[in-house]
DNA sequence: ATCCCGAGGG
DNA sequence: CCCTCTGGAT
């Protein structure tokens, strides 16, 4: 993919404002170890994380690790998950997850993109979260819903599903910056840049943004009754 | 009514 | 491409 300089400097210089407006930015999701991270990562589709953090103590307390987990079955780990959204896909799908850990994997996370996103309820996203926190460097940008609407809105690219922009998005930074981008632009996005009501007044990067103003436009579809 | 650190299946 | 799974927050 080829990127004009000019294109990746503008890129760059709304990163580097990004970085100082968010300089604790990082992953909330309350874990201990690689395969706790994954679980909440799993659980986290759909719902908030402090949703997750919420149900992820007294599920850890329970199942620990992998091999606790794989031992457990579906109903008996549903009542746990009872307040968050899917959860009985993801009652469903962490216990055959943990199961194939211990089957295929010794009970640990594997440090590999393509054996993670083989697990139950593990695509892109969930495994470049996992690589990138845990692992250090991902496989490609975590683009999760609030990282599709920003680099959207602030132009970084022009795509619409999360597989191309994942794509533009790592041809843009380099492999130690990528995890880091995710998470300022999550945390920008949760803070300032909503997608229902972005306060572009209250926004470090206006003068860098070409929906300063208008992102009520940009992203997904708008509302008009 | 729309969105939240999505993924699997048709 | 579409649909479904699911509950809480705004």
């Amino acid at each position: 993919m080829k990127i004009s300089p000019r294109r990746r400097a503008r890129v760059a210089a709304a990163f580097a404002r990004l970085r100082q407006l968010y300089p604790d930015a990082r992953c909330e999701l309350l874990h201990e170890g690689p395969f706790q991270l994954l679980v909440a990562t799993v659980l986290s589709a759909q719902t908030t994380d402090r949703m997750v953090n919420q149900v992820t103590p007294a599920l850890f307390h329970r199942f620990p690790d992998a091999e606790s987990l794989a031992r457990a079955a579906p109903e008996e780990v549903e009542p746990l998950l009872a307040r968050l959204g899917f959860f009985r896909v993801k009652a469903k799908n962490i216990v055959a997850l943990a199961r194939q850990l211990v089957e295929h994997h010794q009970g640990k996370v594997p440090a590999d993109f393509k054996a993670l996103v083989a697990l139950p309820g593990v695509g892109r996203k969930t495994a470049n979260v996992v690589l990138g926190v845990c692992f250090g460097v991902p496989e490609g940008v975590v683009v999760d819903t609030h990282v599709q609407r920003l680099s959207q809105r602030l132009g970084w690219t022009r795509e619409t599903t999360p597989d191309k922009i994942e794509r533009e998005l790592t041809a843009l930074f380099p492999p130690e910056e990528r995890d880091l981008v995710s998470h300022v632009l999550i945390f920008h996005g949760r803070r300032v840049c909503s997608a229902q009501r972005p306060v572009c007044d209250r926004c470090g990067v206006r003068d860098l943004c070409p929906s300063a103003g208008r992102a009520e436009h940009i992203g997904r579809k708008k509302k008009r009754a």
